[in-house]
DNA sequence: CTTCATGGTTTCCAAAGGGTACCAATAGCA
DNA sequence: TGCTATTGGTACCCTTTGGAAACCATGAAG
């Protein structure tokens, strides 16, 4: 269905645009994306500004989209690792494609951002 | 990167991120992608559910970025063609890496979303 | 019995998103 | 002379989301 495409609220495939068209979801996947278990910690410190409500958010809405696994160990100081799905892995190629755009481009868009003061 | 990649809030790849990674910038490339000019009122039927406002504010910001260019008419009633810049036009490469993920695998996201109640 | 580390949660506030109403300008009509 | 219709937005208001800061439960270690 090309036709729409993403065009209705309602479709699908808008609705996991929405997912991972999130900064945060992208961030997350980067960060994983070596198919190591990290744990909240970790995240937190490599992902540089995001807030731990924010973080937590964003981990079970990948979780629940099957993006991720959460595996929580019964230790005191408690212990979570977090690693991609195999279907959380695959994002890797979409998201390559928008940072290559992004690091090749961003020169040309910064200097149109600045021309338009 | 390759270190930090995106991860410094203030990296210039990230400002990037966020502007492609709004949903309505990816949809009104969508709409824009075959090199027709559209006017304001054609792009606000196809892309089901942005509001003027907010469409508004999009296209502002992808002017402002160079990602596409903004024609006014003096007619009355007024008339303006959004058209994407031949920089805007690139960015149909990772827009397709993503819907095209999008679609092979809603199906998957949407019956881990399920299961997952 | 105090401290420390972890993985969060809670609270509060600001910013963004979104819905609805409205407007300016003029051509065409009556 | 009104009256209407069309277009590309704004203005206003409310709800939702994002984010900063503080707090918390647990138990092992000191």
């Amino acid at each position: 269905m090309k036709h729409g495409d993403a065009f209705d609220p309602n479709c699908p495939t808008r609705l996991v645009l929405d997912r991972i068209g999130d900064k945060w979801t992208v961030l997350v996947v980067l960060t994983l994306s070596d198919g190591n278990p990290r744990r909240f910690t970790e995240l937190r410190k490599m992902i540089n500004g995001v807030t731990p409500k924010v973080l937590t958010q964003t981990l079970r809405a990948m979780a629940r989209d099957g993006l991720l696994t959460r595996q929580v160990f019964a230790e005191v100081p408690p212990r979570v690792e977090y690693r991609l799905t195999p279907l959380g892995l695959t994002l890797q190629t979409p998201i390559k494609a928008i940072t290559d755009w992004a690091e090749a481009n961003v020169d040309e868009v910064m200097a149109a951002r600045a021309a338009a003061l």
